[in-house]
DNA sequence: CTTGCTTACGAGACTCGTAATAATT
DNA sequence: AATTATTACGAGTCTCGTAAGCAAG
């Protein structure tokens, strides 16, 4: 049995069982998959793929098994490799967060400043997505972690851990009728036109739900991914605008005045997830930590621990 | 990276890190091993050996988090071929129990005649031992299964279950006197010589503990591994015997009484133990069941799944 | 008739074992 | 002096890529 053949095995069902797709995927050719693949099964004793004739239509029972057993071992050999990695350097490397806009601009400036202080070294990337995209470039191992209120917790292959919780607020332009209320009802804001997240982000969903279960039909103009997107359109007049209290800052955001709103939409929680079964780096932990200082290295491991398995750096 | 290396590096740490040892255990050559080592500590970028000029005295670091990974991938690729095997044929195969001559006596044979019923083609093996050694063989995976009422649930390795509760009894040989009591206590069986399980034996430790805790020191004359070995000298006049209620047969055991003990040494639990992360054949779960009727498949796996991970055959 | 898997075959890389070398105990 | 690891080198194996063959849509 060859690391090789399983490489070529988790390829060729990656891309929907098409061995000349695996092969240039790999830059190899398709006979080179094939025999392998072959060799594999003969080795093991049992048909991985189903093949009609000179096509593959399908897995085996014992391929599926077999293909995720071969899964958690490469996914290990690459934990080796993040060993090594680790301890050549501890204070190098790459840091990879995928996160929606709104986290990117207000919650982690401070963390990645904070971070980048105490490892220069680190290269950090920010990957902006949809929450179901964060969750998909993290179990790709595209990204280390992933941010985000939605969906995150949704993926058996995440560890989603809960880092925040928040509010939203409604922001107004000034002089809004709505700032004469001392206490702003679902009803009030049902009565102007509203511009908000977009569908998946940020506690939309809180949103919808909270006016469908008064059976209030809010007229939704402009749905944005991004808080500054919605409060240019606020500013605009628009509408009013439904975002994380987060992202209103009483300094910078001098022509609009935000209403509190926590009561209406609920408490959101915002998670910060990452791959089971993979090795983090050292920099990594302490990245969560700095994010969410509850989320120590132990508290994560042990929540790992528990389920997939991890390995001390 | 190969798998080889890393079954190098496992040989050669399970061998006191002795490249000459593990060679010969392999039945391959020391410069092989040398070299595949240092080829894999280039790849990582990382010593995984400690090197005293040239002798390899200890293991780095990062190498004892190696070792830990590589023995897991190892074990997969080990599932990897148990998968072939079970679909192979679902029925055949081989289950290794590792358990006590005790057990294999008195527990299983229900068991196992039930079990040959239904995989007539399945081949059993029962070692015998000490419950120490026992799990030290189903860790090192010569056996599938270890079945034993002590220190089972003392290795991190292993998942022991609970499967079945048992007391002690006092055996006698016909008109002793102490037939004559309704209900005996520690401090009358403490004047007569006892004949009972040997150290780290079928409640032995439970048998030890009642007596010192009610500062008797008692007279034991002989210590067995084995009921079979304790009754017969037992029968030979040497003393009363103190064995599991489970080991004694009024049809059989015609030249001995039994006296109810529980009362004294509390109650026994026997557990059967599987390794953590490894594939059991679809049998060996059905021996469990046949075993501990609570342990159904479901259940192991449940346990199992909670803490490493197993795969559905 | 195009797409896609398998078989055939040859070049090149790599593993492994023997022999020689060097460093510890 | 004996044990043990590393280096050197050559034989044999195996992987991989090209080319040809062939089955399916």
């Amino acid at each position: 049995m060859k690391l090789q053949q399983l490489r070529y095995l988790r390829e060729v069902a990656k891309h929907g069982l098409n061995l000349s797709v695996a092969a240039e995927a790999l830059h190899t050719s398709q006979p080179g998959i094939s025999k392998q693949i072959r060799l594999l099964e003969d080795e093991l004793g049992v048909d991985i793929l189903v093949r009609n004739g000179k096509r593959v239509v399908d897995v085996t029972k014992p391929g599926r098994v077999i293909l995720d057993i071969a899964e958690r071992i490469l996914q290990d050999t690459e934990n080796l490799k993040q060993v090594g990695r680790e301890f050549r350097d501890q204070a190098a490397g790459t840091l990879t967060i995928a996160t929606t806009h709104t986290q990117a601009r207000y919650s982690l400036p401070n963390v990645v400043s904070a971070f980048k202080q105490k490892y220069p070294k680190v290269r950090l990337t920010l990957q902006q997505g949809s929450p179901p995209q964060l969750a998909e470039m993290v179990m790709a191992g595209e990204a280390d972690i992933a941010i985000a209120t939605e969906a995150l917790d949704q993926y058996p292959k995440l560890l989603a851990l809960a880092s925040y919780q928040w509010r939203h607020c409604v922001v107004v332009p000034e002089k809004h009728p709505l700032l004469k209320e001392s206490r702003v009802t679902l009803e009030m804001l049902a009565q102007y036109p509203i511009v908000t997240y977009d569908l998946a982000f940020a506690g939309r969903s809180h949103i919808d739900e909270a006016f469908r279960a008064r059976g209030l039909a809010p007229d939704i103009v402009l749905s944005a991914v991004d808080s500054d997107v919605i409060k240019t359109y606020v500013e605009l007049g628009l509408g009013i605008g439904i975002i994380s209290a987060r992202a209103y800052d009483v300094k910078r955001d001098r022509n609009l005045r935000a209403i509190e709103a926590g009561h209406l939409f609920g408490t959101m929680t915002t998670r910060i997830a990452v791959r089971r079964g993979t090795a983090l780096r050292g920099f990594a932990y302490v990245f969560i930590e700095l994010f969410a200082p509850h989320l120590t290295r132990a508290v994560v491991d042990a929540t790992l621990m528990g389920e997939g398995s991890s390995y001390e750096l």
